[in-house]
DNA sequence: AATGAATGAGTCTTCATTCAT
DNA sequence: CATGAATGAAGACTCATTCAT
């Protein structure tokens, strides 16, 4: 443990990593009113009173597990939204990572995260610069393609938000009918699979409607 | 107080509807583990005591008012989506009955309760139920409207819980937006505006793409 | 128990009684700092929590001792200072009183009580308000003496404050000096004795100057 | 930091100074139970381990800020005392530096500390040597008026005590008065006035009751 | 049906203290 | 001489729950 700590990085993380990766895990678990230090402290493999030597208090680990979820999350979502091919490929890159990240890192379902958040301004803000991070690269998308003429002048920003919500949708049928109930210890294995990535691409782009009859106009089809 | 309330039995709900209004509110805002049995009676006006009187325990309480809320969400989620009339317009029912119901019951948003349940089967069982019952008479409509050839052969379940996410995506940026924070006192009124609706059916219809132009074939409109 | 409580009345103290009773001997012990919740629920033969059921918190204990305790020292300092006696047999009295009540119900000295006293604005004014209770009726023995033209024409209520102090540093002497610890448990039982009466009274009527050389007699004015 | 402190060796005290400075201060506000390790290495601008390396514990800053106060108040009070003029007026100045050390060393006031000093016998012993120190010189002035004939013969030691006591009562009336309460850190700096002094003195010399009908002249036995 | 006193395990947090560096 | 990570007991306080009335 004292002696040649650089062969062995993954098991001396700096302690207050240790406590982060805990906290991240149980507060997916529990939520943030759920989240016992104790309970912390034992799966953090430290003393109760260490963790306090590193955050101030509870409220100060969830905004750490956000910043940290933040970073990594629009690290990854503006990578896949980057690129010259196109836009068709570009979303469908964001739409697997997005739920390749939820079942990686098991992040983002944060956004989830209600409990307490609700009362505190900070965790709000952040979980708000959270959501943001996430609708601009996509929205960015749309609206290069509007730009291009390459789609419709629908709201670029709304429909950021309608595709993440529908990625969330599936995310979250998947943690309630998996099997071993939300939040297990053993995580589920059973990667969203590509027919969902493909129905929500397909839906994204295309919608529910028949493609109308190349032949005659069928312009009342569209509402408003 | 304890003489002569007999002739207001309208007025004076029975408790255990008291307990479960006050219940919801308080989950609403500090989901269940953050749920405390002390501010439950005193917002229901009972004694502590009282509360075990017409619950066995705060499991159980969390359980009625999820029956309570699969109860209303369904049949007005059902009336909704009934109808005779197009598709289009059923599903702009839902859709605007869906934004509705979150304003006027603060329902729905129970999809979203993680503390808990995450361990309880009954509650994640619950839970599911709950999911189902809104994606049904949902995807209903879709596959009634592919049967008969007004829209594309979708996942007609998958387009239900896509459609679904959408709204909770949306309703859950009001929730963040908010100036007064989630779950305050004080809640904002400002409903989810008709373009938002507008929006959300369109995206749905129609997809992003632009539609091919009318005349000549426009088979590779379709990714994959 | 639970019959006939009437026999026993010192067993069956209300539990609120029983806490203040057990706190006011800690306070005392201890101070405010150092008592402890768990000490006192201990010594109060209560669970933690009962405590709780009665006071809001540590806080609120402290106010009510000491609000107790302003009751019973007005109360017996007032009696003492009342009569129609000369104004020496008054002061003796209220000598008397006082290093009694010090020793019988160990009041009092929570005027010297500081601890987190010194931040809490309420205890403060509750303190300034025991002081003044304590001044004002020793205080109007001089007045009235004055008045009279039995005393010279000192400021009573500082006067007042002189005697309060000269009483107090004998009771803080005698804890000092007790062999068994202040706030022992075992309460040493010597009272102070009548010779610090004596010398208390003699002091602050007479001074320690030399009489001027007596014309004519004075006897009356020493007591005894 | 580190580099070249050395030439200012008068401006940066000594780790030891730094660390009681803080500590008086502290226990005046705090009392010993409430007084913080933490606090006290961050108010001293020292890690926590460092202060361990001056003091074994808690405790023994305790004593050696006890040890401190003894030796200047002492110091003051015997210089006060002494003199070759008349006993007026060296009671005048040790009531007048009594004041005066309370509010420029804040000393003294630790004679009232209670906490833990009930408990531990070294603390109490020291409490005992600090009052001795304290009564010992102002006794010694009244013995030497006494057998001078120029005073009544009174118990010199309760007679000291007493004055002691009277000068702590008004120390205590105005911490209590002081609008900015207890140990605060705004220090006030309104003095004891002379009113108070020329009242002690007065008092103690002359007492309350009517001189007898003068005779001759007594003018310079009242100060002022 | 309703109460409120009572409980003990639980909450988050701070404590004084140790020790390797 | 100095540090900061680490500790486990203790701090005040809340928890869901029980039960006699």
């Amino acid at each position: 443990m004292t002696v040649a700590e650089a062969p062995l990085p993954s098991n001396s993380l700096p302690s207050k990593e240790v406590v982060l990766e805990a906290a991240q895990r149980l507060l997916l678990q529990y939520g943030y009113a759920g989240l016992s230090m104790r309970e912390l402290a034992k799966q953090s493999g430290l003393a109760k009173g260490t963790i306090y030597h590193h955050f101030p208090d509870k409220r100060a680990i969830l905004l750490s597990v956000l910043e940290r979820d933040i970073a990594i999350a629009r690290q990854h979502i503006e990578a896949a939204a980057a690129g010259e091919d196109g836009y068709a490929a570009r979303l469908r890159r964001v739409i697997a990572t997005f739920f390749q990240l939820q079942q990686e890192r098991r992040l983002l379902i944060l956004l989830a995260l209600r409990d307490a958040a609700g009362r505190d301004p900070q965790v709000c803000a952040l979980l708000r610069r959270y959501r943001q991070e996430l609708v601009q690269p996509i929205a960015a998308i749309f609206a290069e393609a509007i730009a291009a003429g390459e789609m419709r002048p629908v709201n670029a920003e709304m429909t950021a938000v309608s595709l993440l919500g529908i990625l969330q949708g599936f995310v979250a049928q998947r943690m309630l009918l998996g099997d071993a109930g939300i939040g297990d210890d053993v995580i589920s294995d059973d990667v969203i699979g590509d027919d969902v990535i493909d129905h929500t691409l397909d839906l994204l782009l295309c919608g529910v409607l028949r493609p109308p009859p190349p032949v005659e106009s069928t312009s009342n089809t569209q509402p408003g």
